[in-house]
RNA sequence: GGAGGUGUCGCCUAGUCCGGUUUAUGGCGCCCGCCUGCUAAGCGGGUUGAGGGUAAUCCCCUCUCGCGGGUUCAAAUCCCGCCACCUCCGCCA
């Protein structure tokens, strides 16, 4: 949720950030407008009350006929009184839909425009040459049936299309990968987490992901519950409704979950692979802090990203994701796109927002300040997908025979071996 | 899943039976000041959060006793539903 008065003291930057994003500022008027209602339907509201309030208390002194009297006086304005409560709840609520529609106000340093408007910051290492080295490289999934890794024929049987097992070194390697992940994370001093998957709706709704998102989440019949698509979720949730000492930001958790994604409206796209699943696992790290130093945190987000990525020496791009692409809750992204050789091209592997004040507000997320009490800043960013680093990994580091190599840093999160060797022909 | 109990301002606690005199009591902790070789003790004051009025950090008002409804002129207090925790029973990886 934007700032209200923000809103009220400065809707043009509202109406820009909309226009940014490729929406209408339309919704802007409607709330400002939402607001002034609401407002003067308070003050009536608290006029009332104030009087019913003062006279009830002359009651229990009062007499004979003029307690008669009081009695048939507040007997109206008690009416009156209900009345204008109803109509202030009303007003409340109408407010409150538009305010929590308007998504978060996109950074002015954001590329204004839609998903293909990103703008490339930095391109790190270079994408393999196979003509180099003499020969056509296999997909992951290839590959990844060559080394007994991924299993998707049964992922399909057992769950439907999308789904996939992780068998032998498949496995060894999300274990490898989420373990260098959590070591990488507790050495920058996160506190390392494991959170529930399930989570209610408040939390959901608190990150953003019960709006447009909402076509993409799985929610379980009869319970009220919701299947999370990113740890994200109930990292967010877990400090709402607290008010934080500010001298303990930034608080940093690093958490191990696995993530479920319906992918509505992606029919033909990435069908072959584990690059778009129903369920994947990932080590997603979350930072609660000041607004201010939001911006820094936001950019210390993407460098642990990178850290971990150039660990895998892998080639990768990073870039700034255009406004219309960033979500509900993010005020910038950036996303990691490793190259995928087979494909020719980048693909995103992780993504790390600020979120400023905007999930912080919606689930009161709180920090005492010397000059008061304010919302946080909450930010996100993934340091490992399991899919889509296997994929990256699997598809850069194979060999002309189907073997692969393990970059050096991984190696001790794989029983020190070097190389996979594939199990069938 | 079943039965019983509990939920008050950071923590503890009074108030709930019998609705109004409660701007929710007191203690601890914390903050400011006074006093004192220092510390401790003592003394005085302050100490939930949200929203609104206003130029305003002054001030005034409204809401907030787990959450949501209801009864009533008036609800921490009475009624209904829900949630969480505790105890016991059942089931279970």
């Amino acid at each position: 949720m934007i700032d209200p008065r923000l809103l009220r003291e400065d809707p043009d930057r509202v109406r820009d950030g909309q226009v940014k994003r490729g929406l209408s500022p339309e919704v802007v008027d409607l709330a400002v407008a939402a607001d002034e209602r609401r407002r003067s339907a308070i003050v009536e509201f608290e006029r009332l009350r104030s009087e019913q309030k003062s006279l009830g208390k002359l009651i229990p002194r009062a007499q004979g006929d003029e307690k008669t009297e009081l009695l048939a006086r507040t007997k109206t304005l008690s009416a009156a009184v209900k009345e204008a409560e109803t109509a202030q709840a009303e007003a409340e609520r109408e407010f409150r839909d538009l305010l929590l529609s308007i998504p978060n106000v996109a950074a002015p340093e954001a590329p204004a425009g839609g998903e293909d408007d990103f703008v490339v910051l930095e391109e790190v290492g270079t994408p393999r040459d196979f003509a180099v080295d003499g020969f056509e490289p296999k997909d992951h999934v290839e590959l990844g049936r060559m080394l007994g890794a991924i299993d998707i024929d049964r992922g399909v049987k057992v769950s439907g299309a999308r789904f996939y097992y992780l068998t032998g070194i498949g496995a060894d390697l999300e274990l490898a990968l989420v373990n260098m992940a959590m070591d990488q994370a507790r050495g920058a001093g996160f506190t390392t987490m494991v959170p529930p998957a399930l989570v209610k709706p408040r939390a959901m709704e608190g990150t953003g992901f019960l709006g447009q998102a909402a076509d993409d989440v799985y929610r379980i019949e009869g319970d009220d519950l919701y299947l999370v698509g990113t740890s994200e979720v109930p990292l967010a949730a877990y400090h709402s409704d607290e008010i934080l000492d500010a001298t303990s930001l930034p608080l940093r958790y690093a958490a191990f979950s696995p993530c479920y994604r319906k992918e509505a409206g992606s029919y033909g796209k990435d069908t072959r692979g584990i690059i778009r699943v129903h369920w994947f696992d990932k080590v997603e790290m979350f930072s609660y802090t000041t607004i201010e130093d939001s911006y820094e945190e936001h950019r210390r987000l993407l460098g642990w990203e990178r850290e971990f990525f150039d660990k895998l020496e892998l080639a990768y791009r990073v870039i700034d994701v255009a406004a219309g692409d960033l979500g509900l809750s993010a005020e910038r992204k950036f996303d990691i796109e490793a190259w995928v050789p087979t494909q020719g091209r980048y693909r995103e592997v992780t993504s790390t927002s600020n979120c400023t004040a905007f999930q912080a507000r919606r689930l009161d997320v709180r920090a005492r300040f010397e000059d008061g009490v304010r919302p946080v800043a909450t930010l996100n960013g993934t340091l490992v997908s399991i899919p889509r680093a296997i994929v990256a990994i699997l598809e850069t580091h194979q060999q002309a025979d189907g073997s692969v190599r393990v970059p050096k840093a991984l190696q001790p999160y794989l029983q020190g071996r070097e190389v996979l060797e594939p199990v069938a022909p």
